[in-house]
DNA sequence: TCTGAAAATGAAAACCATTTTCATTTATGC
DNA sequence: GCATAAATGAAAATGGTTTTCATTTTCAGA
């Protein structure tokens, strides 16, 4: 398995914790930093497996990276501008828990993302 | 500019009003349907124009096309074997609506959904 | 200090959804 | 009919992402 490299988490909260891979690559490029293309991707997919990092996908389905703090939280993304609202989602545990307890599952999670046009859009 | 060929509408509302483009080239080829993949993207681009259909993105990024105005719902998926159940979602509805009101967001949409393991597994 | 296994790296190729190109077929108005 | 526009689809191009694989680096133990 391949541990994140810290300068990609770096540059990634440098950009303001919101990037696309390809940002993050070419955003260390430009600075110099001597790293392949491979290796940001590994980087990313391995903060995010470790909760460092949340993905989420952009209109045109390019995947975005955004550091996220430690409470469970849910998003309110403007599909036009990208900007996010970390939102709390305490009716939605209580949703999933029970409906997942209706049905006898066991071990449960849950994904949840608001998205419209934010004032400015 | 192309219209859209009525049996790409037709095959998405069989399909439950949810699934990507390459699922509903899928579907109609299955059925014996003659069509080309690119008149099927063609189609659903502009059943998406003329906000006949909704556009998401799944976790992997692949497009998915939905009837608008359906209620839609959500899945409680097992992670094990797969299998899935259709729930509804009118809490989730209502929670991203007053989330997204709160914001000042418009135009707003959202995707929720539960996994864990089912009682078989 | 050496040594070898494991982890990390990155260039290039593979993958795959989607879009574009372009030549051909079909529909439509006159 | 005839001409022009619209629709179609095979094949190629695009572009983000993943995989492959050979090389380099790390590092624990002899």
């Amino acid at each position: 398995m391949s541990r994140s490299n810290p300068r990609v988490l770096s540059t990634l909260e440098r950009a303001g914790g919101f990037a696309s891979a390809q940002e993050v690559y070419q955003l260390m490029q430009r600075e110099g930093e001597q790293i392949g293309l491979t290796t940001v991707y590994r980087s990313l997919q391995s903060l995010v497996n470790n909760k460092i990092v949340d993905v989420l996908r952009r209109d045109d389905g390019e995947a975005i990276y955004r550091l996220c703090g430690e409470t469970h939280h849910h998003h309110l993304v403007c599909k036009n501008c990208g900007v996010t609202i970390e939102i709390e989602g305490g009716a939605i545990e209580k949703w999933a828990k029970s409906i997942a307890a209706e049905h006898g599952f066991k071990d449960v999670g849950h994904t949840a993302e608001i998205f419209g046009l934010c004032s400015k859009c």
